[in-house]
DNA sequence: ATCTGTTTTTGACATCGATCAAATTGGCGC
DNA sequence: GCGCCAATTTGATCGATGTCAAAAACAGAT
């Protein structure tokens, strides 16, 4: 099998990091013998470069994705031809699994934006299962009940909270839970945390330096936080 | 059996436009014979007047809800007290159903938005009849995964467009395919809307007052477009 | 360590939409 | 038709965020 640098798209075994990431993803943790060796059958892995195309919005919709690792941007076009990030999915998150029974082709446009593998599952072939295997149906209801809540998480924080909330808001997602001074790294670009809080990336710089007078302080990818608690009250 | 006009809340037998409401649900139009029978005997119907709170963020979920007649606002609390509509559930729409395997706790306000009549549905007894029914599974998962669609729409949309744009977006959907002129007569008031399309009231009036340049009159409830095809390009 | 291309920040500005208050319209019961 | 309350529109203003351009910081390769 030959493999260029610049696009692999193989079918290779997994490595464990992959393997712990993808059983933990909600429509897979709580198979057990039999149905997940026959989900885990319909899958293949698919590493990419970044800024791959994974699908292109109209397309006919027959794999739905599992980030292993690395991120995938979906989004959109305005009228400008403007792209617009409808949502960034980090490892473990699944996307296109609402066409399983909501339509037949992609809704958006599908992108990796850094190295990333993916496992694929194949959509008739995950239908037929979900229609024999009982606990994969169940398993699919907890994994499409956790997206929706999340996604109306996504438009209730749109809706509620100004930038720099936003941006308190996913910091304090990934801080000790206590009230003192904490420190995280990112795990990617702030283009892509921009993308997830629906903000230009402008928006996030300016935010992040209105943190500043939280007692927050940036350095690259490294995030200060002098006192937890402030931040809540942002 | 008593009831005030302030506030029915009963378990009266259907009305037979509720009940079509109903049968078109996604997580019962495709169930038959038993299925739709043990369905049916979990659900209660309950009648409300404007403004009555279904549920509050934060308390215990036992139930979700199917908009028969009416409508349903979902909204959060900001930081300053000010409500947000983060959904506003027409008759045919589910709500809360994403806490069938998602959470236990409700996690936003519902309150009917008009004299509403609702089907209510124990969420543990769903739980079970989903895990012994193929069909009923099989429903839930298309629920769900339309659901899904539509809130991401709904992302899209709040990051994609502005409000004139959300607004033609809006009239498009319910006008006749072809270019011609329409008219359409709103189902709710003007509010409501608004919160559909996350926008403040007044921001709704000045889209429709823009869209007037395009061919757009409003007159009460009544929407007039001289040129769906116009509205198109906005 | 230096170079180079990319990412991030900053500045200046335009735009959009929220907010508050006030005027107007509309709906509905009488 | 009238009166009244609620909904909607309008005006004025403000704040927040997008946009474009340029500077600065950063990361990776040499």
């Amino acid at each position: 099998m030959e493999e260029t640098a610049d696009m692999m798209n193989s079918n290779l075994k997994l490595n464990n990091r992959d393997r712990a990431v993808l059983m933990k993803a909600p429509f897979l943790t709580s198979l057990t013998g039999n149905s997940l060796v026959r989900m885990m059958s319909t899958m293949s892995v698919i590493s990419l470069t970044n800024r791959k195309s994974i699908f292109r919005e109209g397309e006919d919709a027959d794999a739905f994705y599992c980030v292993l690792s690395g991120y995938v941007r979906l989004y959109q076009l305005n009228r400008d031809g403007r792209e617009a990030d409808i949502r960034i999915c980090s490892p473990g998150d699944t996307f296109a699994e609402c066409l399983l029974y909501g339509g037949t082709k992609y809704r958006h446009h599908a992108q990796t934006a850094e190295a990333t593998t993916l496992a694929r599952f194949d959509m008739q072939a995950v239908r037929d299962l979900a229609e024999q295997e009982r606990d994969i149906a169940k398993a699919v209801i907890t994994s499409l009940s956790k997206h929706l809540m999340t996604t109306m998480d996504c438009v209730a924080n749109d809706r509620l909270h100004t930038a720099p909330q936003r941006v308190a808001n996913y910091i304090l997602t990934r801080c000790p839970v206590d009230g003192g001074p904490a420190s995280i790294r990112l795990p990617f670009q702030k283009n892509l945390l921009a993308g997830m809080l629906g903000l230009a990336p402008e928006a996030l710089s300016r935010a992040f330096s209105t943190l500043r007078r939280t007692g927050v302080t940036v350095r690259g990818r490294v995030i200060q936080v002098g006192d937890v608690q402030a931040l809540r009250e942002i």
